[in-house]
Order: structure tokens, then C-alpha cells, then sequence
DNA sequence: ACTTTATCTAAACAATCGTTTAGATATACA
DNA sequence: TGTATATCTAAACGATTGTTTAGATAAAGT
């Protein structure tokens, strides 16, 4: 019986989120949200509750994003030589996306680290997923211990962090030299 | 002829660290600042110009405190061994400091990365006077060329980074085990 | 002791923050 | 076609933002 929305709320969000993955939380306001997104603010409440609640839903919005690369990764068979490519696709992803804007997770997990635990926890998700695909290709690779795999997989983890974080004040080069090394001995 | 400061600048700067070390800058607000550093608004912009002169003298109070750990690096002599120990006395340092804030100067890159230079350009002197000691302890092992030192010492660097990063979210058992793990094929 | 000058206190500034509200509007079913 | 209901617009909410100001206070040179 009621009126419909005159928006798609996933079309929306995904404005929000290049928003908040350039600006930060706290760097973004609810009137730039307004903008962006298009909507009144009595719309951007009742869809996403509160700011809090449009920052979730860009942190969903940003993990199926990273599908994209994240796929690929979860379809390859070539052990460390594809999370290799992944490090690779992840660079490329950030440049092409907003070249000094990092990664969005890493980017949350950096400003609302202590608390906000409700977008941490979301933020972690992210992570959580790309280790889970480190493991699997980790196993590939001859036949290690579960703990083997798993401090090979914290680490890597914390590589690719360390990369991404990067990714916004190194250059090409010097990103694409620190994977190859990264990889030489492993 | 002027009646003398209440306050001596170095101190209530300290205390101005301590707050946007866990809070950021944005997270930061001029009354928590006032409250913190025992002075009022008045004395505040008397002394620092405005917020950003009290960002960037607190970014200079860090780099200072830094060289607690950094004196170490400086007179060690042993080659990358001493760059090990730095990644070791890197983490010991934020934990103690503040065991959730990170590096104070990761944090500034990843928060005003975009669109502050004057910012930027402050932390980036934490990172430069760091690289520079990589150079150096690099130096010493065997004779390399400069482009080789140079490239080693800029991937040491965007593993120190991640790993302070890390340092906000990691134990540090996967912390330890990381630094093990980067300096055992270097 | 008087003047000078920077610092103190305390209050207030306009602007913006995240959020809410009141009333008009449009949709779908009866 | 009339009614119910969620969404629209537009304005405003109190609180907080970073910053400034006006007048009282204290130190040092004459």
C-alpha cells in the first residue's frame, strides 16, 4: 500500500562508500552523505538506522566488492603461486579503485580499531575471508601441519596489510619489487 | 616585561600525544584537548596557531620519543641483525606505550594521508629518519650496491609499517613469530 | 610605583555535527 | 474511488565543532 522508494538502497550505499573509503568515518559527514547519495536524510535513517549503520552496510558493500579479486584466488589450484597473484590483484584493485586510498578494511580497521567493536567486527570479516583462501592454497602446496599453515597464513595476512597500508604512499614499482621479493623466499 | 607561560609546551604537548595517539585526529575535539592539557583555549592557540599546530607538535614529540629505540639502531653494528632487533624493540615500544594504538606515526599516514600535507610531510620525517638507519645497517653487511640497499631498505620499511599496523590487532606470539619468520630469508 | 605587555579566565562566536519531526505526496489494495 | 501506509520534502533540533574575544591578572623594566 505504500509509496515506493525511490532509490536502490545497494546503488546508494555504494556512493557512501566511496565516501567513507576516501574520507574516513569521521572525515565524512551525514550532509556529504545526503549529497552523494542523493537521498533526504529522513531516507538515509530509515534505511540504515543511523551514520553507524550506512558505515556496515559500506563494509558489505566493499567485501562483495573484493569478490572480484577474491574469486579468482578461490578458484586457482597453484598453491603460493596464486596467493602470489592475489597480492598482485589486490595492488592493482586499490590503484584502480581511488589510487591513494588504500584499502577500505585495512583503512577501518586503522580508524575505528578501539571502539566501535560492531564495525570492527564487520571490518575483520574481510580478513577473515582472504585468510580462510591463503589456508586452502597454502594446503596445496605439499603436505604441512595444520599450525604450519596456519602461522604461514598469519603471515601472509599481515604482508598483504603491510602492502596495502603502502599502497598509498609507495609507488608502483616499489610495491610490485616488495611482492617479488616477498615471494623469492617463502 | 609579560608575565611568564603557567605551562611549559613540551609537557602539556605530551599530554596532547597521548590523546591523538588513541583518538586520532579527527576523533580528538578541542575541549578533550583543553581538559588534557590543563590550559585553556586561549593559551592553546597562543602557543600551537590552531589544532594542525598541535597535530604537528605532537608528530614532533613522537618522532623525539622515538629515539629512544632508534639510538639503539644508530650505534648497532651488526648489519641487518640490528635491523631485526629494531622490528623487535618497533613492537615492544607500542605495546608498552599504548597497547592497542599502533604506531603514532602509521596512524597519521593512514588518517590524513589524503589532503594534509603539512601533516604528511611531519610524519613522513619518522619514516625517513628510520630508513636512513636501514641504509646504514645495510651497509654493513658485505658490500651491495646502492640501488640494492636502497630497495631492501625500502621493503624493511613497508615491513616494519605492516608489522606496526599488525601491532593493533595481533598478539604477540603472531607478532614475534612474523619478525622470526621476515629475517630468516633476508 | 608605574607602565608595558603577554598570559590568564571565562564566555561566547558562527558553523557544523548527527539526528528528528511535521506535513505533503504517492502507491497499492479494498 | 477511497483509504491506509510508507516515503517524500523541508525545516529544524540540541549538541558539539574549532576558534575568537573582552576584560582581569601578573611579571619585568623604567
Amino acid at each position: 500500500m505504500p509509496r515506493k522508494k525511490k532509490y536502490i538502497e545497494e546503488e546508494v550505499i555504494d556512493k557512501a562508500l566511496t565516501l567513507f573509503w576516501q574520507y574516513g568515518y569521521e572525515g565524512t559527514s551525514a550532509r556529504m552523505l545526503e549529497k552523494a547519495m542523493g537521498i533526504n536524510p529522513y531516507s538515509i535513517y530509515a534505511s540504515f538506522g543511523n551514520k553507524q549503520g550506512v558505515y556496515i552496510e559500506s563494509i558489505k558493500c566493499y567485501r562483495r566488492m573484493l569478490n572480484a579479486i577474491t574469486d579468482k584466488l578461490k578458484s586457482s589450484a597453484n598453491g603460493k603461486e596464486g596467493v602470489k597473484q592475489y597480492f598482485y590483484d589486490s595492488v592493482a584493485f586499490m590503484l584502480e579503485t581511488g589510487p591513494k586510498n588504500g584499502c577500505f578494511a585495512v583503512n577501518t580497521i586503522n580508524e575505528r580499531g578501539n571502539g566501535d567493536p560492531m564495525i570492527m567486527s564487520e571490518a575483520l570479516k574481510c580478513f577473515y575471508d582472504i585468510k580462510a583462501l591463503f589456508v586452502n592454497n597454502l594446503k596445496q602446496d605439499g603436505q604441512k601441519d595444520f599450525q604450519t599453515i596456519e602461522k604461514q597464513a598469519d603471515n601472509l595476512m599481515m604482508l598483504l596489510t603491510g602492502l596495502l597500508m603502502a599502497s598509498k604512499i609507495y609507488s608502483k614499482e616499489k610495491l610490485d619489487h616488495f611482492i617479488e621479493n616477498t615471494f623469492e623466499n617463502i
